[in-house]
RNA sequence: GUCCCCAUCGUCUAGAGGCCUAGGACGCCGGGUUCUCAUCCCGGUAACACCGGUUCAAAUCCGGUUGGGGAUGCCA
């Protein structure tokens, strides 16, 4: 059989890097094996789950050509399934019925007390534990509940479930066996309660649950650290790890690869695919992306977006490139990969274990080395959403955008760089101060300028090599080295002191705009300039 | 508190006992090309968290410490 993964998704709102990363690694391993990659839209959660959201989900997924096979499963439209199992649960007697807290009756998952049968259960030794006697023990079908002795002789209270606590015996401080569980067991497991007082130590033979992780290696949770767990909520609602190990069945995954923040879920989930007959798929986790603060995301991250990197003029391939970069190396120096090559390159053996933090200098530098390699068509296509929230959009004829687009494409990290055109388009240039005072406050510019402007007033033709000429045709007569005005008259015409070509750019903005610009500069912004009294 | 996981330059990473005086990339600094900027080219900067142990030999194996993260939800 070939191997089936998914990306099951909660829409609750904008798609965060950290899940599209999880995405891109499941399409990478699904695309490598020759194996399908489902998407499974986990819509359970009523309140937060919205139609916008699946939308935008979709929509991202599409940018980022990340096909998935077949079609998406909706998970609210398993609700019947999920229920059934839960009664077929109850029914064998794995889960059962209890007012836990406030809120009424809910169905509890019951860490299995027969887990021999259970391949992943393994017995790992006997356990002392030395109790905090004044703290009473509690017994009941629920679990097991205790206190153990902090260093400063302090209460720290325990529950576990019954299932991690075989052979166990509470003994008094004298040694004495108050009481064993397992001639105890039917009657507890029917409903019985047990409470003991004065308990001065527990011990009992530690079963454990282990699974070796496609990423981490072998991992394993004592039973006793594991807790009975909600399956379905009081008001009827299956709850999550329900109703995702069902769909897992049901849509016959092989391999759940996601995050690490579900490692400690995996042990209860293959409990419950063993309860519900089913063999556990593998599992495998990739490690957490972090912000620059090497914490979590979180809601205040907000640049953590899919959409909001779009916006902010980012290529999908660059995107689709750097993300798998976190957590994950081809094992050789290649970096900037096409698609065909992260494929043919992913294994989870070379996944990492430890957190990423993203870089988005690194990802602008991979945006830019994608811009650069665009075809200019493409660019200038590429371009135009950005141009047109431009207040210039109109002044942009598509002849004069794609003579700057040809000229500033190679300058262009990010799509929102085509802000920085502005001067090719309209009179209203916002000076570069520092800029403007190192290369217009200096004696003789503005007459400079003034003769400029007069020689390029008759230049003909107005080009590249005529401005060229004019240039150096003032400097000389002025005395003044080759190139020492270009400062001044970059400044002058465009704001700043960063761009393309000086002649070029002055051909682009054409003789009227460049000569009027000139003479701006000299009468207001030079030295001993009128505006400068 | 308890359980689980993690730990190499500022950041992403290479490294699975000798090839490591730890390699690459981004960033940063300097130089070259260029009318400026960007590109491109050269050079530099900077790391094995700490302490023990195993070994002829440890970034790599083991133990501990510290630090970080996760879990301990009728959230997903």
């Amino acid at each position: 059989m070939s191997n089936r993964v998914r990306f099951a998704p909660s829409p609750t709102g904008e798609v965060h890097i950290g899940n599209i990363r999880t995405a891109i690694f499941n399409w990478l391993y699904a695309r490598h094996t020759g194996g399908q990659f489902l998407l499974r839209i986990e819509d359970t959660d009523r309140e937060r789950s919205t139609p916008a959201a699946i939308a935008s989900l979709l929509e991202v997924m599409a940018w980022l050509e990340l096909d998935f096979d077949g079609e998406p499963l909706y998970q609210s439209s398993r609700l019947a399934a999920h229920t059934a199992a839960a009664d077929q649960l109850l029914a064998d007697g794995h889960a059962y019925r209890h007012a836990k807290g406030e809120g009424g009756e809910a169905t509890l998952f019951r860490i299995p007390w027969d887990s021999d049968a259970i391949p992943e259960v393994c017995e790992a030794g006997d356990v002392r534990l030395e109790l905090h006697a004044k703290t009473p023990v509690a017994i009941d079908f629920t679990g097991v509940s205790y206190a153990l002795l902090t260093k400063k002789g302090k209460a720290s209270p325990q529950a576990g479930a019954l299932g991690g606590f075989h052979g166990l015996q509470l003994l008094d401080a004298d040694g004495t066996v108050l009481y064993e569980l397992d001639p105890d067991i039917k009657a507890v497991l029917g409903g019985e309660s047990r409470q003991f007082e004065g308990v001065a130590a527990m011990t009992f033979r530690r079963r454990e649950l282990v699974y070796t992780d496609l990423v981490k290696g072998e991992l394993r949770k004592p039973l006793d650290s594991l807790k009975d767990q909600v399956i379905v909520r009081s008001d009827g609602a299956p709850v999550f790890h329900l109703a995702n190990v069902c769909d897992d069945i049901e849509q016959g995954i092989t391999e759940i690869l996601r995050g690490d923040d579900h490692v400690e879920n995996t042990y209860r989930h293959i409990l419950l695919f063993r309860a519900l007959g089913a063999a556990p798929p593998a599992y495998g986790h990739f490690p957490m992306i972090v912000n620059d603060q090497g914490k979590p995301f979180s809601k205040r991250d907000g640049d953590a977006y899919v959409g909001d990197f779009r916006t902010k003029g980012y290529l999908p391939e660059a995107l689709r490139n750097y993300l798998p970069l976190l957590g994950w190396s081809p094992g050789d120096d290649r970096e900037q990969m096409t698609s065909d090559e992260l494929v043919a390159a992913f294994t989870l053996e070379r996944v990492n274990s430890a957190a990423a933090q993203m870089d988005v200098n690194k990802l602008k530098n991979l945006n830019g080395l994608y811009i650069a390699a665009i075809a200019l068509d493409d660019f200038i296509e590429l371009i135009q959403p950005f141009v047109a929230s431009q207040p210039w959009a109109a002044a942009a004829d598509s002849t004069t955008l794609r003579t700057v687009a040809e000229l500033m494409q190679s300058r262009c990290k990010l799509f929102t760089d085509a802000a920085d055109w502005s001067y090719f388009f309209t009179d209203d240039l916002d000076f570069d101060e520092k800029a403007a005072r190192k290369a217009l406050q200096k004696d003789g510019v503005a007459a400079a300028l003034q003769q400029l402007s007069d020689a390029l007033a008759e230049k003909e033709p107005f080009d590249e090599a005529g401005i060229e000429a004019a240039i150096h045709a003032t400097t000389e007569k002025l005395g003044l080295g080759q190139g020492k005005l270009n400062a001044a008259i970059r400044v002058a015409v465009t704001g700043t002191n960063v761009g393309a070509g000086l002649y070029e750019t002055m051909a682009v903005l054409g003789r009227e705009r460049t000569c009027r610009r000139l003479q701006f500069a000299g009468d207001n912004l030079c030295a001993g300039s009128s505006a400068q009294g």
